[in-house]
RNA sequence: GGCGGGGUAGCCAAGUGGUAAGGCAGCGGUCUGCAAAACCGCUAUCCGCGGGUUCGAUUCCCGCCCCCGCCUCCA
């Protein structure tokens, strides 16, 4: 079955074919670094890490390029609201981005270009010539440098909208009066007094680029004027993604992406994160709560374009799932050797084919937990032999490639395998109650023994 | 008002024109010194509501209700 992907520009599945067989070409919306990310926007990244990792299991090469703003009104405003400089205030932001990425097992992506360097700058600085070149942007009064959305016929072609129907929200402001039209955004940012030092020098005059120019040269500069994929949330369609689409097509005369791709929003308890609702949650909340970041990567594990809904009851069903999920390995690995095959293995297929199918995980998931049953079932009866049992763990580590959640192997310190040991002995001369005594003992040290025909089993209290 | 996504068991959630995957939680049982894990069984006569098409609809069509997102720099 081929790998399809449903495309929010054309708002329908299709078949995913690359431009070039050999390396997928895919952009990721990052972070904007002016404070730590919250769960919401790793809902985003899971989720991108998650097509990524596909990708490869169906055999292409990924380029995958994951932008950083580090410098729009926002960074602008924190860092002034901080009195440190631009840069510094970013800095520790975009280091705990890192860290929470590696936390949630997200594979690094090739490059992580960051808006305010020169390479970039200066690629912004060119596309914004040329678009005034080609007529396609004008400089207003106020010294900014704006896109003429009516250069443009195609915009609003991936977001749907119809541009003479939209209706004003608050949030345009009245007095950017000096754009020729209301839909106009800004290319380059003329100086104002609220950017401290922040600036560039440029032909259109001293400023900063504006955000969506950001990602279109970022994009461009380094995967070339035309890409496979195109990720983001689906907040970022408008005008984000259209505007970016706009700025590069004008550039290049080239189609710039082939496939949008957009996630649904994350809600906490069914409504919106936010701080007054003491429902907004970073990563480091989550982890100071006790939760692993593998579990709360399973949690945010789901179908994509859905609304997710996070809870705590969410997080302790993907604690509890996991648990199973390493029972299951647990019970594989040590498979003694010699047993007869009588039974044949489950088909593997259903996984492959949910998986391509736009990433239905939840299904993919269904038919792992079908398959953990049938073989703890025949583990069981004693029907499974050694080589079905290597045979299901080379496939789960294929699948594992991709949804990467396997537990670390958790070293035993040696206090805990004593403790263990002297249970055993216990045990072994039917003295229950230092045996029981013993098990509290390891499970109030953070262990759970558990005995198993082959022995204690111990495991790292969740 | 426009565009889009949803409403499936206590919770999360797949799915199909032919009669409801999976996970969590719960109950009963097997196993166990006791537990744990695992396994077995039970837990939606029904898929927001009302019509229609059909031999048959949760799945297609029409209408309605409710929730959520976007509508100019929010993942």
């Amino acid at each position: 079955m081929p790998f399809r992907l449903y495309n929010t520009y054309t708002r329908s599945l299709e078949v995913f074919e690359p431009l070039d067989a050999s390396a997928v070409k895919m952009y990721t919306c990052g972070p904007t670094v002016y404070n730590h990310a919250h769960i919401g926007n790793f809902r985003a990244y899971v989720f991108e890490d998650v097509l990524q990792r596909h990708l490869e299991y169906r055999g292409w090469k990924v380029e995958r390029v994951m932008n950083l703003t580090d410098v729009d009104d926002k960074t602008i405003r924190a860092s002034r609201a901080a009195g440190v400089p631009l840069a510094e205030f970013t800095r520790p932001f975009k280091e705990a981005f890192f860290r929470d990425l590696a936390a949630l097992r997200v594979k690094p992506a090739a490059h992580y270009p960051a808006a305010t360097e020169p390479r970039f700058i200066a690629k912004m600085i060119a596309m914004i010539a040329l678009l005034l070149e080609r007529n396609a942007a004008y400089k207003a009064e106020d010294g900014s440098v704006y896109f003429r959305i009516s250069a443009f016929p195609k915009y609003g072609c991936l977001a749907h909208l119809n541009l003479e129907e939209l209706r004003p929200s608050g949030r345009i402001r009245n007095d950017e009066y000096e754009k020729e039209s209301v839909g106009d955004f800004a290319l380059w940012k003329a100086w104002d007094a609220e950017d401290g030092d922040v600036a560039w020098e440029s032909p259109f005059g001293r400023g900063r680029p504006g955000w969506h120019i950001e990602c279109s040269a970022m994009a461009t500069e380094i995967l070339g004027p035309r890409l496979d994929i195109h990720c983001g949330a689906e907040d970022n369609i408008f005008p984000h993604h259209e505007a970016e689409i706009a700025q590069s097509e004008t550039c290049t005369g080239e189609r710039f992406v082939r496939y949008w791709v957009h996630c649904g929003y994350l809600v906490v308890d069914g409504q919106k994160m936010s701080k007054s609702l003491g429902n907004f949650f970073t990563l480091r909340d989550l982890l100071g709560k006790g939760f692993s970041g593998r579990e709360v990567r399973y949690a945010l594990l789901s179908n994509y374009r859905l609304p997710l809904n996070f809870t705590s009851e969410s997080l302790s069903a993907a604690r509890a799932a996991l648990a199973r999920i390493d029972e299951w390995l647990a019970r594989l690995r040590p498979l003694a050797p010699g047993a007869p095959s009588t039974w044949s293995l489950p088909s593997q297929q259903n996984y492959d084919d949910a998986m391509d199918n736009n990433l239905n995980v939840s299904e993919a998931l269904g038919h792992l937990f079908d398959i953990i049953r049938e073989t703890n079932r025949a583990l069981d009866q004693g029907r499974l032999s050694p080589p079905d049992g290597r045979a299901l763990l080379a496939w789960w580590e294929r699948i594992n490639t991709v949804l990467a959640i396997e537990s670390e192997e958790e070293q035993i310190p040696v206090e805990i395998a004593g403790l263990l040991e002297q249970r055993r002995l216990a045990r072994a001369g039917k003295d229950w109650a230092a045996g029981d005594r013993l098990r509290a003992d390891l499970e109030a040290r953070g262990w759970l023994v558990k005995d198993t025909k082959e022995g204690q089993k111990l495991n790292r209290k969740p």
